[in-house]
DNA sequence: TGCCAGTAGTTGTTCCTGCAACGACCATGC
DNA sequence: GCATGGTCGTTGCAGGAACAACTACTGGCA
């Protein structure tokens, strides 16, 4: 017989979805105003930002950001675009392409972090508790690595 | 000076993006795989099956899938196509519609819910112990409410 | 009664995404 | 050397979503 989720589990994924909604929504729309910049867009600079020599392959970019490798293809476009981030071959396969920051992309994202944080702490740390935050990472970490090991 | 979220709060909120993102998509492939059923389309089956005499105004069944006015039209369309649920005139309010299931909506939901149920339980619920679900549950029916009344 | 601001649902448009397919390249086998 | 299977990034294509404009209707007010 199939196992089911008993209610309180139920309504805490349930919670999870509204949840996320809820906030990326507000989130993006704030981003989008203050900064002209999509939610996706400040994903990829930061992710960009926190790798060795603001360089990331664009496979693992791709990783990092939770999107398909073409969707990344044609976001990095965008962005290449409009100047915040470039290409370069990769220096030891063929096969492979960086996606690199540019300083106009790092000054985009020293503009943007601070408006982002504050968000995430009004619309979603400011409501958890020490006890809460310290529960949801490590429930949250097991989901996510159970997700990662199909063990 | 603009407030920041602590790490642990920040790597909280991390958290729940990747687990949101895994889960659903694997949810939605599940269900699509097994079922041949979107995950949108089950969420409004179960929406309309838990509304009394199962049928729901477009506004109101829209924010309960989290989806736009427009967004809704499309999806309600592409459904009324299969055969899942049906439109009729509100009775009182010559502006509105509802959505009312079909009894193949009916069946199609009472197909697809011991499967949607039994991904929750294995890709979610199994990995919260009973403290972690109700910290869970806690902390993120504030944020909801928060976001709710922009108090 | 007639007016009018507000709301409901639909439609046109545009944007973004994933999937499948492709060429280029790597790596391992013979 | 060179075939072969696998990976990387890109592209054509189709689907789904939001925004804004539009029509139809409501409800309050003069």
């Amino acid at each position: 017989m199939p196992r089911r989720p008993d209610p309180e589990r139920l309504a805490a994924w349930r919670l999870l979805l509204e949840a996320h909604a809820a906030v990326v929504d507000r989130l993006g729309r704030e981003l989008e105003a203050e900064c002209g910049l999509p939610l996706t867009w400040y994903d990829v600079l930061l992710q960009l930002s926190s790798a060795p020599e603001g360089r990331l392959r664009m496979r693992d970019l791709a990783r990092a950001v939770l999107l398909s490798r073409s969707g990344l293809t044609r976001l990095v476009d965008r962005m290449e675009t409009a100047g915040m981030v470039c290409r370069e071959a990769h220096p030891s396969d063929g096969r492979g392409a960086n996606a690199v920051l540019t300083p106009a992309g790092r000054a985009a994202l020293r503009r943007a972090a601070p408006v982002h944080l504050r968000g995430i702490d009004a619309h979603f740390a400011r409501h958890l508790s020490d006890a809460d935050a310290a529960a949801l990472g490590d429930a949250l970490s097991r989901v996510v690595a159970a997700e990662r090991d199909p063990a």
